[in-house]
DNA sequence: TCCATTCTTGAATATGAATTCAAGAAAATT
DNA sequence: AATTTTCTTGAATTCATATTCAAGAATGGA
C-alpha cells in the first residue's frame, strides 16, 4: 500500500488554528504553520490542497470544539441561569489568561473575509445559529425555572447575548480589565431579564 | 518653488478610507488605492511614505469623523435617552444601507491588527476613550432629567455600550435583518436601564 | 523667456510568501 | 527480499504585490 502518512490530521489541525487565531489568515505564513506543526510544505499540500483548504478544515475543527465547549457549559447546570454566568464566566478568564486574549477565531475571520467567501460565510451563520440555538434553550429554561419573566422572548435575547459576545471577542483584543469585561457581563444579564 | 501638488489630500484619504473599509488593509492593493484615489503609484509613495502610512493617516481621518459625527448626534438632542437612541437609529440605517455594511473601519482593524502595532494601538485605545466618553456624557445627562436612576453607574454604562456597538460591528458583516438590529438596541437600552 | 524645483507617470524592480517538484525514505504486498 | 506505492524533505520556482525610478510636465521666480 505504500508508506503510511506519519503525522495526525487532528494535531496538526489543533496547531494550525492557533497560528491562524493569533495571526489572522494572511499573517499566518505558511513557514510558521509548518514550523509550529511540524511539516513540510510539501505535507501539507499534499494533505490539505492549500491555504486556503488548510484554513477551512482548521476554522471546522475550531467551530466544533468551540460548539461542543459551549453546549456543554451552558447545560452543565440545571439552571439556566447559572448555565448563562458559567459561560461568562469561562469566556472572562480566557479572555485574561487564555487564547481568548487573541479573541475568536470565528469573529476575527468574520471580519477579515467579509462575506466574501460563500463557503466560509456559510460555516460562520451556522456556527453563530448554534451558539445562539444553545443560549436561547437555556434562556427557555430559565423561564421554566422562574428565573426569568415568562414575557421574555428566548429568540431575541438570545441574539442580543451573541451580539454581546462578538463584542467582548472584538474588545478583548484590546486588553481589558477584569473589571471592565465583568461590568459588561453584568449589563448584559440585566438586559435579558434577570435580576441583579 | 516647483510644480504644485494638484490633487487634494484630504479627499484622497477620504477615497482611501473606503477602500481599506471595504477590503481590509491586506485586502487593499495598491492597484486599486491608485484606481480609486486616481493617483499613481509614485505621487502616494511621495505624499505618504508607504502603505502603512497611508492607512494610519487614513484611520486617522476615518476615527476624527466617525468621532465627530457621533458626538454630534449624541448632543443632538437635550435628552440624553433621545441622542443615544438618534445614535443606534442611524448605526443601523448605515448597517443596512450604507457603508456600515463593511462593518466599522476601526473595529476591523483591532481585529485585524491585534494590537501588534503600538502606533495603531495607542489610536485605538483613544477613539474607543472618546466614544465612552460621549456615551458617558449622554447617560449622565438622561440620570439628570430623571430618564435613568441616579444609581447607574455612567461609566460602567458607557463601557457595556461600546461593548454592543462593537458587536453589532461585527454582526453586520453578517447582513443581519432590522428586526435583528433592533431587538439588540433595544436590549442595549434595557441594559442601560432605560425603561421600555 | 529660461531656469530651478517639485510633481506626475507608469513601466521596471524588488520583495516576500505561496506553491511545486525531484530525490530520498518508509511501509506494505507479493 | 524485491517491488511498488505513498509519504517526506527542503530547495527551487512562481506569483502577487509593494515599491522604486528615470523621464516628462507643470509651476514660480529671475
Amino acid at each position: 500500500m505504500g508508506r503510511i502518512r506519519n503525522f495526525d490530521r487532528d494535531a496538526v489541525l489543533e496547531s494550525a488554528v492557533d497560528v491562524f487565531w493569533e495571526r489572522g489568515y494572511d499573517g499566518a505564513g505558511m513557514q510558521e504553520i509548518c514550523r509550529v506543526t511540524g511539516l513540510n510544505p510539501g505535507s501539507v499540500y499534499a494533505a490539505f490542497g492549500d491555504k486556503h483548504g488548510l484554513f477551512i478544515e482548521a476554522l471546522k475543527s475550531y467551530m466544533a470544539s468551540m460548539s461542543r465547549e459551549t453546549i456543554a457549559r451552558l447545560n452543565s447546570n440545571p439552571s439556566g441561569r447559572a448555565g448563562i454566568a458559567d459561560y461568562y464566566a469561562a469566556l472572562i478568564e480566557a479572555m485574561l489568561d487564555g487564547k481568548r486574549r487573541w479573541g475568536c477565531l470565528v469573529t476575527n475571520s468574520i471580519v477579515e473575509f467579509a462575506m466574501n467567501d460563500p463557503q466560509i460565510s456559510e460555516a460562520f451563520q451556522l456556527h453563530l445559529a448554534r451558539l445562539e440555538t444553545a443560549l436561547s434553550g437555556a434562556i427557555e429554561r430559565a423561564k421554566q425555572a422562574g428565573e426569568l419573566s415568562r414575557d421574555v422572548d428566548a429568540a431575541e435575547a438570545a441574539v442580543f447575548l451573541v451580539c454581546t459576545t462578538q463584542g467582548l471577542n472584538v474588545l478583548a483584543k484590546t486588553r481589558p480589565s477584569r473589571r471592565t469585561l465583568e461590568a459588561i457581563t453584568r449589563h448584559a444579564f440585566t438586559a435579558v431579564g434577570f435580576k441583579a
